[in-house]
DNA sequence: CCCAGGTTTGCTCACATGAGCAATAATCCC
DNA sequence: GGGATTATTGCTCATGTGAGCAAACCTGGG
């Protein structure tokens, strides 16, 4: 198109947009014929110069889910908008809405719910709404009674999802992490636990989270794991974690012996199940957010627009 | 309206602006009418949040032209689009661009324009087109042979505007400021310069930009002012010059000694003229833009979106 | 219980707009 | 310079959309 036809797009689109005007009107302001301006406002939104944004904590970004959707094979993207977001916090509070969204939306209902925990489950939790999936079972799929003062919050989040949903809960009483291998078999071998870990394998769904591999994470503030264990952990590949399991960008288990250590349901039996719904967001959760959507651990990602696009960034240039 | 509306509203947005749906297929999609879904639509409109922003180096904010030139009594304002600016110096261009586009624009286009000088009023002259207007004679209306490296800015701006005008360029070769009140008038008494100023005083619009009071001064760059001086304005209340002359936010000359001393036309011509056009942009202009707008010392402005915010700002709270 | 007041809904109709197409203008290449 | 090709323009027609209005529906007070 032409410079000055350019200069044209801009100055109907002001009179289209900002001040609507009929393209009629603007035709006699500019001294064009209506279609000549119809035409221009096109062209303006065809070279991108229009921007719409819909700015509202619920947002979503349709477009970019449908792409998602059909460059990765997931079953469903849910993206947020982080149009007006100050920060990450705010985003990943949306995102946690969005999640409860999809959650209480869901049918058939999932007469067994398992669940991970973490920061953002828990933010999840508070987004429900009471009533949201009548009589749904929640099951926790890995252990995580909180070593420090944050005890409880594993817990609370499963009771209070299943509270929300008039459901029941079942928790599952143990560390994420055992020190030694023999402790942690024989808590498996008890039948209460064995039980519940039966349970969390044949849940119908799961939600659950994922942490970036470094100091920040839930595994060392719980104290879990050390600063120096996570930084060995980066240096075999591990990006983040999923359900308590470190994992490499192929979504492989970086560390072996510490997985067995690790009480919970595998990874792979995510990768078997039919509804496995990841809630990820935030800038540094970028990486892990691309290893869990990658190698298939999830069917259903819910996250920000900033993670989305970076997914899509990278098929682009494989 | 209700939150579940509200909530029904963004998701007929998203359908509508993001993805094109016709309100008759959002409507089958939300399960509602298609007036409805008009409806929602005009509420997340009207409750703002639908941004549509016009993202080019052209773009003008036309609401806010109108708002201006409202509560002000401008003869017109055009003010440019800050969406999508990363610096200062981008704004300050695109202003310049707009006052080209507007002095373009000028009908009936004058004989004399009247013009001071400074990186606004280059930035201007740098942006206008061959053959702009055909045979304006531009006139130099303060002084400004530079002291320093700088040499010649000023009466290149005139020339360079009207040469590409196809006109003349009337300069007056004369320092802004002179130490001496008896030397500055002796120079005045001098024909050449007496008959350029007469033309200056006759001349049918103006063009001007003004500066803050501060240590960044054309005039201090220049060398004509000190920072120690710059200071003294400020104490007794200078926001900013206009033509080389300090003026407070009542649009009164702040040292009338210094102003003996400057040379070019007066403050009051400004006021008598018919079409004062002045060129204000940049963060730090906001003090001054509005001395110059309250104080009836222009009938046009050309500045930007947050310039002309802070100007409606405090319409509102006199 | 019923009715007045206000609000929401469904609808008609007029206007605004985009798709598609023929007519015209511009451009290129020999 | 002239004919072929492409781009641009003006237009018809079908569709999309907002204004305005009447019917239905709450809602609270007698």
């Amino acid at each position: 198109m032409s410079d000055t036809d350019e200069l044209l797009s801009i100055r109907a689109a002001e009179l289209y947009y900002e001040e609507n005007q009929t393209q009629d009107e603007i035709g006699v302001i500019l001294r064009l014929t209506r279609w000549k301006v119809g035409r221009l406002l096109a062209s303006a939104k065809a070279n991108g110069f229009i921007r719409i944004e819909i700015v509202h904590p619920r947002a979503r970004r349709l477009p970019i889910e449908r792409r998602l959707r059909e460059s990765t094979g997931l079953t469903d993207a849910i993206v947020v908008s982080s149009a007006g977001v100050s920060s990450d916090a705010e985003l990943q509070s949306r995102t946690a809405q969005a999640a409860a969204d999809y959650l209480t939306s869901l049918r058939p209902i999932p007469r067994t719910l398992g669940i991970s925990w973490g920061r953002t489950l828990h933010d999840v939790s508070l987004h429900l709404k009471q009533g949201w999936a009548p009589g749904v079972n929640v099951v926790q799929i890995n252990g995580g009674v909180s070593l420090n003062q944050r005890t409880g919050t594993a817990a609370s989040t499963a009771v209070t999802i299943a509270h929300k949903a008039d459901g029941s809960a079942t928790l599952l009483p143990s560390p994420a992490i055992f020190e030694r291998l023999e402790t942690k078999q024989a808590m498996e071998a008890d039948r209460t636990i064995a039980g519940v870990l039966a349970l969390a394998r044949n849940a119908q769904a799961y939600v659950f989270s994922a942490g970036q591999a470094d100091a920040n994470s839930a595994l060392v503030d719980s104290g879990y794991l050390t600063v120096e264990q996570i930084n060995e952990l980066v240096a075999k590949g591990a990006v983040g974690d999923v359900v308590g399991r470190y994992i490499d960008k192929h979504g492989r288990i970086v560390d072996p012996e510490l997985n067995e250590r690790t009480v919970g349901i595998q990874i792979d039996q995510l990768r078997r199940a039919p509804l496995t719904i990841a809630v990820i967001s935030g800038n540094t959760k970028h990486a892990i957010a691309r290893a869990v959507v990658r190698n298939g651990l999830c069917t259903v990602l819910v996250t920000d627009e900033d993670t989305a696009n970076a997914l899509l960034q990278d098929k682009d240039t494989p």
